[in-house]
This record gives C-alpha cells, sequence and structure tokens, in this order.
DNA sequence: GACCACCGCGCG
DNA sequence: AAAGCGCGCGGTGGTC
C-alpha cells in the first residue's frame, strides 16, 4: 500500500492511497496541521510507504512534531537515478522531456517547521510520477534489483532527516579545550598565540619580516627567495626539503586548517544546544555516495572528534566497515579466490595469505590502486600480480575503465548508471579523429583515460554506496524495534529514550544509545552489515565485518 | 561588492 | 612516501 502527499495550495495537502501499480483508490484532502495526526495514526494501523515529492521537504515538519515513519519513496531522488539507469532505458521516464521532477531539490528546511510548499514549488502530480516510476521499473530488465535500489535510496533520505533532527551530541566545552590545547588563546581579532608565535618563527627563518603566511603566492615566492627549490606549497614539497622552516610552517598549516575549519566561529555556527546538525545531500556524489551541505559533516577531522560525548547514561556506538572498497569488487565481481581473501577479518592480510602479495601495505596500495587507476609506485607494481591471482575482479575494473574509455556508460550492482561524458571539444571522438593535431588527440586521450579512470571507480564506489544504504536500512529497523522496550510509542520525542543513528561517513555510522543497550547496539551494527552483503550479494560468500566500538568520545574509536 | 578560479587540505 | 577515485570548504587574489 503506498500513500501519497501532495501539496495543494492555502496550506492544504492531498493524501491518496495507492495500489502497488500506483493505480489511486481513495483520498483525503486536509490541513497541513492536521498531517502529523494522520501519518501517525495510517502508520500504526496500515504502515503504508509514504510517497512525496522529497523526504528533505516532508520528513522534518513531521519529526518535529513527533512523527516517524517507516517506508517510504522520494519521487525525486529516483527520478534521478531512472532517468539516467541504462536497465529502464527506453521507457517514457527516460525518454520524456525535462520537467520540474527533474530540478535540483530545494534547500534543505532548516529548523524543521517549513513544509514543502514554503520551500518553492512542488514538482507536480504526485500519484502521475509514481505511476510512470512504477511502470519504468516493471518495464525495466531487472526490476527487482532497481525496486532495491530506489527503496535503499529512499531509506537513506529518512535517515539523513532523521540524523538531522536527533544532531551528533558535541560538547562546545570540549571543543574550546581542544581549540585553546593546540592553537592557543586567542585575545582580540587577531591569531591565535601559539599560530602567532609559529608565524613569526615562518618570518624569521625565511627573513621575511612582513609575509603573510596565509597568502599562498606570497609564501611560495618567500620561499623560492630563501633558496628552497619548491613549485608549491603543498605539505607534501614541503616535507622533501631540509631547511629549519619546514617544521614550523607544517605545524602552522595545521592549525590554520583547524582555526579556519573547525574553530571557534565554526562552533558558533553549527553547534546549538548540544548538538551538531549537519545537512546531509543524499544522492549527492555521482556514485550515489552522499555529500553534505554546510558544516562540512563529511570531513570532520580526528583532532576535533574529541569534542563528540554521548549525553550523561547514554553511549557512541561506532561501527566502520572493515575494507569495504575490496569486499565489494570481490562480491560483485564473483571471483572465488578474491572472496576466499574477503573472508577474513582483515581481507588486505587474506590478499597476503594467498600469496599474491608480500605484506599487508601491499595488499593496500596493490588494491586501491587497482579500483582508482594507480598507474605509477607500489600500486602499479603490484598490479601484475593482482591480476594473476584475481582475474575475474581485475577484469571487472578493467572492463569498467575500457568501457569509459570508449564512452559506454557502466553501471553499479544495483543498476545506478554513470552519467554520460560531457559535450566538450576534447571529448571521444577526437582521440581517433586524424584530422586532429597530436596535441589535441594526446589531450583527448588523456581525458579518455581520465575517463575511464572515474568509470573504474564508479563501479565499485557506487556499488560500496549501495551496500551501506542497505546497512542502515536494516540497522534502522532493528534499532527501532529494539527501542520499543524503553519508549512508550506516541512519545512526543521518537528518539529521546531509544537507540538511534546520528552520523554518518561513507562506511562508517554512530549510534547514539541507552548505555544499558549499547552492546545490543553493537551486536545490531554487525548483524544488519552481514544482512546488507546478503541482500546485495546473497550467493557470493563474501563476509562484510564491522569493526565496532562503544565509547565515550568518538575520538575513541580506533 | 559580488562572483569565480585556484590552491591546499580535511574526510572516505 | 604518494598515487589513482569521490567530495566540501575557507582563504586569496583576480575579474566584472
Amino acid at each position: 500500500m503506498h500513500v501519497v502527499l501532495e501539496s495543494l495550495d492555502a496550506g492544504a495537502v492531498r493524501a491518496v492511497w495507492c495500489d502497488d501499480a500506483g493505480t489511486p483508490a481513495e483520498e483525503l484532502e486536509l490541513d497541513r496541521d492536521e498531517l502529523p495526526e494522520l501519518v501517525a495514526e495510517t502508520e500504526a494501523e496500515e504502515s503504508p510507504r509514504w510517497v512525496w515529492s522529497d523526504t528533505a521537504g516532508w520528513y522534518p515538519p513531521l519529526l518535529a512534531a513527533g512523527v516517524r515513519v517507516d517506508r517510504a519513496l522520494d519521487l525525486r531522488l529516483c527520478r534521478r537515478i531512472l532517468r539516467l539507469a541504462e536497465g529502464a532505458a527506453g521507457t517514457p521516464i527516460a525518454t520524456l522531456p525535462r520537467d520540474a521532477w527533474d530540478a535540483p531539490p530545494p534547500p534543505a528546511a532548516q529548523g524543521g517547521g517549513l513544509f514543502e510548499l514554503e520551500r518553492g514549488a512542488p514538482p507536480g502530480d504526485a500519484v502521475a510520477e509514481l505511476a510512470r516510476q512504477r511502470a519504468a521499473v516493471a518495464a525495466s530488465r531487472e526490476p527487482g534489483v532497481l525496486a532495491l535500489l530506489l527503496a535503499a535510496e529512499s531509506v537513506g533520505s529518512l535517515v539523513a532527516a532523521e540524523m538531522s533532527h536527533a544532531g551528533l551530541p558535541w560538547s562546545a566545552e570540549r571543543h574550546r579545550a581542544i581549540l585553546e590545547d593546540l592553537l592557543g588563546s586567542r585575545d582580540g581579532g587577531s591569531r591565535p598565540d601559539r599560530m602567532e608565535a609559529l608565524a613569526q618563527r615562518i618570518r624569521d627563518e625565511l627573513g621575511a619580516p612582513g609575509l603573510n603566511p596565509d597568502s599562498a603566492p606570497a609564501l611560495l615566492k618567500a620561499l623560492q627567495v630563501a633558496g628552497l627549490g619548491v613549485q608549491s606549497t603543498s605539505r607534501w614539497e614541503l616535507q622533501e626539503q631540509r631547511h629549519p622552516v619546514v617544521a614550523p610552517l607544517l605545524e602552522y598549516k595545521k592549525l590554520h586548517r583547524m582555526l579556519t575549519a573547525n574553530g571557534w566561529h565554526w562552533l558558533d555556527e553549527w553547534v546549538h544546544d548540544g548538538r551538531f546538525r549537519p545537512v546531509y545531500v543524499v544522492g549527492g556524489v555521482v556514485t550515489g555516495r552522499w555529500a553534505s551541505d554546510g558544516g562540512g559533516a563529511l570531513q570532520l577531522p580526528h583532532s576535533i572528534r574529541g569534542a563528540v560525548v554521548p549525553d550523561p547514561g547514554w553511549k557512541l556506538v561506532v561501527a566502520d566497515a572493515a575494507q569495504l572498497e575490496p569486499r565489494v569488487l570481490a562480491a560483485m565481481s564473483g571471483d572465488a579466490a578474491m572472496a576466499r581473501a574477503g573472508q577474513a577479518v582483515d581481507m588486505y592480510e587474506g590478499i597476503v595469505r594467498s600469496g599474491a602479495v608480500a605484506d599487508r601495505q601491499e595488499a593496500k596500495y596493490g588494491m586501491l590502486g587497482a579500483i582508482y587507476g594507480g598507474t605509477t609506485g607500489a600500486s602499479a607494481r603490484v598490479l601484475p600480480r593482482l591480476t594473476r591471482a584475481f582475474p575475474a575482479a581485475m577484469g571487472l575494473v578493467e572492463r569498467a575503465a575500457r568501457d569509459g574509455e570508449q564512452d559506454r556508460r557502466v553501471r553499479t550492482w544495483l543498476g545506478r548508471t554513470s552519467p554520460r561524458r560531457g559535450e566538450g571539444a576534447a571529448d571521444g571522438p577526437a582521440a581517433y579523429d586524424e584530422t586532429r593535431t597530436d596535441a589535441e588527440r594526446r589531450r583527448a586521450q588523456q581525458d579518455a583515460r581520465s575517463w575511464g579512470r572515474f568509470t573504474r571507480n564508479f563501479v565499485v564506489q557506487g556499488t560500496a554506496a549501495e551496500w551501506a544504504m542497505c546497512w542502515m536500512g536494516a540497522l534502522r529497523s532493528r534499532l527501532w524495534s529494539m527501542g520499543e522496550r524503553e519508549a512508550p510509542a506516541g512519545a512526543v520525542e521518537p528518539f529521546a529514550r531509544r537507540p538511534h543513528l546520528v552520523f554518518f561517513l561513507h562506511d562508517e555510522l554512530i549510534v547514539h544509545a541507552p548505555e544499558e543497550l549499547a552492546e545490543e547496539v553493537a551486536e545490531a551494527m554487525r548483524v544488519s552489515a552481514a544482512q546488507a552483503g546478503r541482500m546485495l550479494f546473497p550467493a557470493a560468500g563474501v563476509e562484510f565485518p564491522v569493526q565496532v566500538a562503544v565509547v565515550d568520545r568518538y575520538a575513541d574509536a580506533k
């Protein structure tokens, strides 16, 4: 059963009950204020799949009113997937002209009090769009697989909204202590004192009294004048130099980064009432990974993770999927030898034991090189040995790279399809066009290879993102049923006494859990990971172990 | 003053 | 030790 929600004008909403093909049966019009009550009642009695234009618009106000939903379909996210999906090519949804459903999502609601209508016009008739999408899935090559992708993407959108709602527990006090400890104290508007002292040392060592070390061009000039043979001010180049300025400069750069990215200003802007509430952009990356908008949620430096602390009586349960991408590659390629290596808790050790490489380091760089398309250094050196040991797995990424180079599109395990290469002058045909100059041809080939590295990585990174969404979806259900024993139904705050997800970082999840449930949550994270593996790869025989830590500070996990 | 490209670095 | 993939963000210095 689907219930489609649509915005009407004048603060009204229409709820339309549809069957699984998207055919409407009955409908109800109501005031926006009445929506949370309707959703809560319908949820309890019928457990439908809610269908709406976008979760980021509809769900936050429901959460703010204390209503959690179990299942949803985010039509805008699904439209984007179906538009490009090779499996649905030829269906009307792939060929119809661009319309409002293709428009980028409106900015996410802040504060949870705004409904979709107030964030910009809704894209149109949601009932019709649901029917179009259901028809496209039904007509596609693998309806079940594509349907799983749409469901996974949608559950991701629910989790994103719920995590923003709950927030990542954050101690401003601890954060300030970390800043003072590392950067020094700041009085007035100038640099914190440890940074200012370092800046002065840099000026002294370079003999450049007026130098502002924050200015890359000025710094580069000063470095060159002082006799350092560097072409840039980047860390890896500086590290090769033997000069007394290097140590204070690298230290200064580290502190400067911390000050500008996660300093006092960031704290004031992003942490309120003991919570950091980032805005996640589900499907914001071409591969299907999430992006974030503001706050740099997906770049939280390790040095600041000591400020992430649970509420009194609660714990953080931090789980990290070990070697996710190599395991995904083993599973999707059906490479029996690599799958065997993937049965080890540490897959890189498993690869060492297979005899293909000498040590863990080689296994790691070799695998990353295979997945990213490394052409130099250690990863290139071990590539031939990996190819001999794991022909099916290496064949899969090589094929993906060739497909990209030759302008064929590639797809993830669940059918997310890579975009077509841009229409730039240097693209595609120029590589083979005899009338082009040598330079043009070289550049085109360069671009083709670069696109090949993208498609090579797309299939693995994208499938890993699909695994992660299945993991979080499975975990979300378990957490909710676990919490049922703790929280009275219909509590105003759905997560007040229940373990709930608070952070997601590509292959890592954090649950904020009542202390007495922490171990049970840890087990749920492991079980959900295994479940996600079976969901995607029923026959692969690859394990998806997660490292779990129950901690009082995020920094203490691993 | 608004906008943009580039650099450099944080994360996976 | 860095490289090959995917991102977001702040600072600087250029353009309009």
